[in-house]
DNA sequence: ACCGATTACGTAATCGGTTACGAAAATTAG
DNA sequence: CTAATTTTCGTAACCGATTACGTAATCGGT
């Protein structure tokens, strides 16, 4: 049971004072050339890394950046997650995550104000948008603390500075169904309090409003984002709209459940019933048959949320503000597999 | 740009010192039962929560535990994790966790400083353990520092509190194969430096020359966990040992991969080729057909490793030193279904 | 050779809590 | 009713870093 090195021990088998060995860890440059390289000496030998509750303490930043997600068992969190841990890292800051694992998590200001808690610098809201009123920040207070930004639907107190096009994207897939001569297009949701399943379901509504095609209330099921709701969902459709012959799914596990029933009951795909899913999950490649999907680049999205995080905080350190950019547009891009190509 | 609220803040509005106020927050129980409400009413009130950096940095604990996984885009890996997560909250406890995302991640000593110095008070090893020159800790002044543990193989300085016997279940899988009748059994691996990988090999390799039957190097094919690799595998398994009647797959990523490729072919499942998962993920039922797997319980496995850690953590802070329990062990289930079901 | 600027480093205070110790006030005992 | 406890709370030091400020030593220009 060691004790920990710490600065004070590097200084005095150095023989300098804390603050000099505090200037060589910061890569300040009022150290003389030779007294940091028998500083650095010393730090590698023994190696002595700072205590960052100490440094996060003291100075004005900890470079750590929250998140609140949701539960990494859906696929979109996680690759949100990932990305913004690989990229948060890149840029020599640390992630606390927040993990909301219930659906329907209360008290979301107690979440909030635990997470400040742990003082970071900005905070990266990523909790797949339910509706306003579970998820309102009630203490305003909070949100000028630091700066929170998000990917989606506005929140008070909250920046949205990515806007990720589910209802154009969306549209495309259904055209797409649509041109391959599909005309009785049903949809399996997500959960209906995520804001990507509401945006969903709009761009489904509005392709087919668009060409004159049925978009009725006995076309839409509710699913759950699991592959069971996908297999459930697909037989209540086809049981309450005997004429479907497309369906888009709002995600790639459920439509792994759809193409499993249909499977199951001998229905021909595409021939019979044309599929989509949504996401661009890796395994899309190898359902039966090859899913045709929207894929979502979440790389990319980490990646400039992480990026214009920084920018916030770091000018906020400066100038004690921060302003916040313009929103960036990304549209998910359709990728066409086996299970909606009817001609051809 | 509002200032974050701070025990001083508190005392001052109560009119009594920091010590009293901390003494609230901490349960104490010095302090008259009208003095306690006044201040607890006033912390309510404010929306307080103390600075979590100048806890940790006072007190002995941090109230924290520290995990290093692999990559989450792996089922395994990411299943331990949210479990971890959700018990280490109950127990009270924060995670920081720090993850792998590279599969040979060089200077693990530097990774683990790293970690330690965020000042945890324990640390869960769960990188689905690499072969040991890889992840050996050099330094083992680190190991010394605070507990650490693991369910795996076993590294210097690292205990293994829980020990997942993939090799009794793997044999398991497979004397069910053999009971179906299939004779000719091949092998798609993991990446082969992860220790789960060489366990389930090794659990193929015990049963098949426990029942007298071949178990040769052209029965074998090395995967790297993903879906494609076992579309791969499956290929070259056809090709280099065509009497193949029946697989075992060690993950069910992989399997789906195999499935996807048979049922390209026009190759029965399981009539002409009996197919076996492992891990248990939830698709697994829906998979073309559904897929016979062994189920692991990472929700048991992660309460497990966080109840011990704590017990750990605790012992030590009141000791200054703390036992290693012995090992637990668990195996995982069998659960038989169409893809290796052909007598019956 | 002198003065101002620069370089190199130290002292003291601070961040927001906790702990050790002690003392006044309230309670109990004899 | 005094002495011994117990209850309640405050003072000071400390955790491990950083920042503000100051000062001695070195340097350069004229």
């Amino acid at each position: 049971m060691k004790k920990t090195i710490t600065l004070a021990d590097i200084a005095k088998e150095a023989g300098v004072s804390k603050v000099t060995v505090s200037r060589v860890i910061n890569d300040r440059d009022d150290v003389a050339y030779e007294t940091r390289l028998r500083i650095q000496e010393i730090i590698d030998r023994l190696g002595y890394k700072p205590n960052v509750l100490a440094q996060g303490l003291s100075a004005k930043q900890s470079f750590t950046i929250g998140i609140v997600t949701s539960s990494l068992e859906y696929y979109g969190p996680r690759s949100m997650f990932t990305s913004i841990d690989i990229h948060t890292h890149k840029a020599g800051y640390r992630l606390i995550p927040y993990i909301l694992h219930e659906d329907n998590p209360s008290d979301i200001d107690n979440h909030l104000r635990n997470l400040i808690a742990l003082q970071p610098d900005g905070i990266i809201w990523d909790i797949a948008g339910r509706n306003e009123q579970q998820l309102a920040i009630k203490d305003q207070q909070l949100t000028s603390l630091l700066p929170i930004i998000t990917t989606e639907e506005k929140l008070k107190g909250i920046h949205t500075v990515l806007n990720i096009k589910h209802v154009e994207a969306t549209a495309t897939a259904v055209d797409h169904l649509i041109a391959q001569g599909y005309k009785n297009i049903g949809i399996v949701t997500g959960i209906p309090s995520w804001f990507a399943s509401t945006q969903r379901l709009e761009g489904w509504r509005l392709a087919l409003q668009k060409h004159g095609l049925p978009a009725s209330q006995k076309q839409i099921v509710t699913g759950d984002w699991t592959t069971a709701s996908g297999k459930r969902g697909i037989n209540q459709l086809l049981q309450q709209y005997p004429e479907l012959d497309a369906v888009f799914v709002s995600n790639d596990q459920m439509a792994l459940g759809v193409l499993s029933e249909l499977n199951e009951r001998g229905i021909r795909i595409p021939q019979e019933i044309g599929v989509i899913g949504f996401d661009g999950i890796e395994e899309a490649e190898y359902f039966t048959p090859p899913l045709t999907t929207v894929h979502q680049q979440f790389n990319n999205y980490g990646r400039e949320l992480v990026r214009i995080m920084i920018k916030m905080i770091e000018e906020r350190v400066r100038n004690r503000a921060y302003t916040v950019p313009e929103p960036i547009s990304v549209t998910p891009q359709l990728i066409i597999r086996d299970s909606s190509r009817r001609n051809s």
